[in-house]
DNA sequence: TGCTAAACGATAATTATTATCGTACTCTCA
DNA sequence: TGAGAGTACGATAATAATTATCGTTTAGCA
């Protein structure tokens, strides 16, 4: 028989590792069903009625323990802090999700014209960027000589 | 002969319709010469030498204008907020830089191998992101209707 | 050179996020 | 099933990043 989405939530958090919370489940719950990448905020205030006592802390809370387990992602690690770009030509990112450095990739030939063909109509396109995330070599390199194994 | 930095400033800033000022004119130079993503900080702490009186929140004013008249480009647009993907398959995003919403596209082949050969050797790849930036068509249509031309 | 509008600098205010700490709950094991 | 240990929660203070305000200064132009 199928099993319940709270069933389903309390499996995932075994395997995390993650006590289960009614205010896990809530949250959960809700972003799934959110399919317009929500800020801390709209998350608070959606779960809200449902959880009337719970603290916006506690959704900031959940939400990193979320990202950190792997269980959502984040649409932007780097907010937070502006960040310029003083290069002309076109180039992707490596960003580093440890450290937050960003390093220039070196350019290559995306497909932009399929990308492009992707965007609704009526929608006015200023430019195109790709990134990749990840752990760069320094973080790698501090993390190893930290825990050897 | 080859026409001096200063020059050239000058003449881009009257194609912008922007004053000259020198503290303008020391941002932009120094914000050229740094090749790693800084932060308004950063850049205040990089002309605070050669203008010792100059504000922070003029750094900030300052760097906007440029952004907003395509001197400079910022890294990432995110508005100061965290924003959450409660989507598991990837796909890429349509930013507005306007209403800052964050639209799903739908999924497209791009070249990602040629992509993640680019990464420095010792990198560690998570995740591969695309983002398209530009005006949606609400914001367009709301400005059509603000200024009927 | 003198006027007008825009830019600057200092600083207060706002927004987003994180830290702290006492209380409450979950999980494990007897 | 109940007690204890440890984690999570809620309230709130603190911090970080950014923006607004306002009086003074400067650039651009007649």
């Amino acid at each position: 028989m199928a099993e319940s989405f709270t069933e389903r939530f309390q499996q995932l958090c075994r395997e995390k590792n993650l006590a289960v919370t009614h205010q896990r489940l809530v949250i959960y719950r809700e972003v799934m069903q959110m399919h317009n990448h929500p800020s801390p905020e709209q998350v608070y205030d959606r779960v809200k009625p449902e959880l009337p006592s719970i603290s916006l802390a506690t959704v900031y809370k959940t939400l990193h323990t979320f990202v950190e387990t792997g269980l959502i992602r984040e649409v932007s690690p780097h907010h937070g802090s502006m960040r310029i770009e003083p290069n002309e030509h076109r180039h992707p990112h490596f960003l580093c999700l440890q450290c937050r450095a960003i390093t220039d990739l070196s350019d290559h030939e995306l497909d932009f014209a399929a990308l492009k063909a992707s965007v609704p109509a009526g929608f006015q396109v200023e430019h195109v960027s790709t990134e990749v995330r990840g752990i760069c070599g320094n973080c790698l390199a501090k993390n190893a000589a930290q825990a050897p194994n």
